[in-house]
DNA sequence: TCGAATTAGTAATTCGTTTTACCAAAGTCA
DNA sequence: TGACTTTGGTAAAACGAATTACTAATTCGA
């Protein structure tokens, strides 16, 4: 900045005067063209470190994931987060733990020594956590996640609504018999759905069969011998709702074997809508999408809403899952 | 700094040599604790931007991509990228342009003013780019692309090498009419994979049949048809070579459908190592891997190795692509 | 026993900005 | 014409560490 100020033939603070634009400062046109003439001479770049270091602000909001980078599921989190980082000026710093609780703890002193203005801790899929203390450090937003005692402020999927508008979906085209094969491993998102499911069926006066609920492991392998079975069945289904994309395509495997026809003589309704499978499955499948890009979104937001010094209340945002309409109900 | 100092009882010189532990400096132990204790009492930690505006090292790098973020394909790289770094207590700035040419702009210009120590500019698919001039202000390495005249140094997949792998695969299981889907839309790995797809044949010493390559859009739809075209044929083969794993699950839909059985009467190997489709589909789908993940670890290692002040030779590196065994050939 | 080496530390400068406080010249107004 | 305002700047002090050059006291070796 010297360097440009001799130059231009004036002061280092003129030069910082018209890189930032200051209008308190009287600088005349002529002044500020000879200011910007120099830089581009010199190739000159502010030093992000200094500024900050003298502003306080280092425009950097910190992202801790535990395998969100890994998985094709929740990556959008992070492009949500990078998105509306960016439109605040603000950069990302990722940091993927692959679970490993050391490596959790040193990317967060890292960030904080960083002075990271907010800092977000995002699960690859809906589950209770136990942060590191240190977190609360800094204004913080728990993603896809939530401690015990809700004492952090989360942005979850709404579960119960996804399931309720996935059987909903279904009972609107008539359907009347509509298996669910659920998820078997507790988890938010295996009571969440099926609570929807029960409040859907309730709510257009369906009877809950529980004969009809099915539970395996989450993957197209077992599903498909949860799908065969409810399908050989008297009284067979007409649609099934599944815990998850992968195990829509395990059931798709079952109707198919089975010689019969989606969404003919079967509908099938998935959940996380997987791009990947969801669309190359014949016929695409219709599934409910959960919403992570509005998730990463809403966090950095409500960071950066946030008055400096102060945290965010925890408060439990709840957002729903929309439903994504392709061929299969 | 100078509060632990004070509460210790020393200078922030000696603070500063504690904490960094500077052999060069004879603090004893005993001052040290009483440092120590100090640090821990006011709950003090180092302030990285006031560190790196004095060391001028930002213990940074950068991260540019496409649609990285957005692909299950490539994300990997990131990870790889973000471990690498982490191995030598580097941090990852990452911003995702969705390929617009502004905000790539941008994201450079504040890489450049945060003094990023080296920077990766990855795409979501193996193709050419031009990126802004101004990417070589820093350090950088392309991922999973390159430039027209190879002016920059590249890490990019072998896909030459992969068609040979996947080829190889198949005649070394005994067979020898062995079709190949390939892409229609002309790109490298198009071209790579047919080659190594000739080179097998011809290093095996088998014939190669034109008739028996497809192109096709990847997708699992067109190469259903593809599939079926080429199955319908009275010498049909006894193998086909997708170019990717979703033109696979195409191709599995079309097998079955004609009532014959992987791999029993027809083999299928797939190039991408989708985890979601090649892991799910039935039976499990044997691949080959681009090796997104090594390709952003090796990008930082690269950068790592690279002495202050110097830039990479624009060496193209090729990185092999794995073979990844499961039940389909 | 004296000079050299070692031990244990400190004062002051620097990194590259932003920001506050200040100043001189020119213009304005009654 | 003199007081006041506006215009167009500048000097100097932060921000929070790392680092260099130094000192004073102790130990060592011959």
């Amino acid at each position: 900045m010297y360097d440009v100020a001799r130059l231009a033939g004036v002061s280092q603070t003129t030069v910082s005067f018209v890189v930032n634009n200051v209008t308190s400062a009287a600088i005349s046109q002529e002044t500020r063209d000879r200011v910007w003439a120099a830089i581009h001479a010199l190739g000159w770049r502010p030093n992000a470190m200094a500024r900050s270091l003298r502003t306080r602000h280092s425009q950097t909001l910190g992202l801790i994931s535990d395998e969100v980078v890994t998985s094709p599921y929740a990556v959008r989190i992070i492009l949500g987060a990078q998105e509306a980082a960016w439109a605040g000026q603000q950069m990302l710093l990722v940091v993927n733990t692959s679970g490993q609780r050391d490596i959790e703890q040193t990317a967060l002193q890292f960030m904080l020594e960083r002075r990271v203005e907010g800092l977000m801790y995002a699960a690859m899929y809906h589950h209770e956590v136990t942060p590191p203390p240190e977190l609360t450090q800094a204004p913080v937003v728990l993603v896809n996640c939530f401690v015990a005692d809700r004492s952090l402020p989360a942005i979850v999927p709404d579960e119960v609504q996804g399931g309720y508008t996935a059987t909903e979906a279904l009972i609107r085209r008539g359907h009347r018999r509509i298996a669910f094969i659920n998820e078997i491993i507790p988890m938010p998102a295996l009571f969440g759905r099926l609570e929807g499911y029960r409040q859907a069926l309730a709510a257009y006066g369906l009877p809950f069969d529980p004969a009809l609920v099915q539970s395996c492991h989450s993957n197209a392998h077992d599903a498909f011998a949860a799908a065969l079975a409810l399908l050989e069945r008297d009284d067979r289904p007409t649609a099934i709702f599944c815990f998850n994309d992968k195990m829509a395509m395990g059931a798709y495997d079952a109707i198919k074997r089975l010689g019969l026809r989606i969404p003919h003589d079967v509908a099938v309704i998935g959940f996380d809508n997987l791009e990947l499978i969801a669309a190359q499955l014949y016929p695409p499948l219709t599934t409910v999408e959960l919403p992570h890009y509005e998730m990463g979104r809403r966090a950095v937001e409500l960071l950066q809403t946030l008055p400096a010094g102060e945290s965010l209340p925890p408060v439990q945002h709840y957002l729903p899952c929309p439903l994504i309409e392709r061929e299969s109900i």
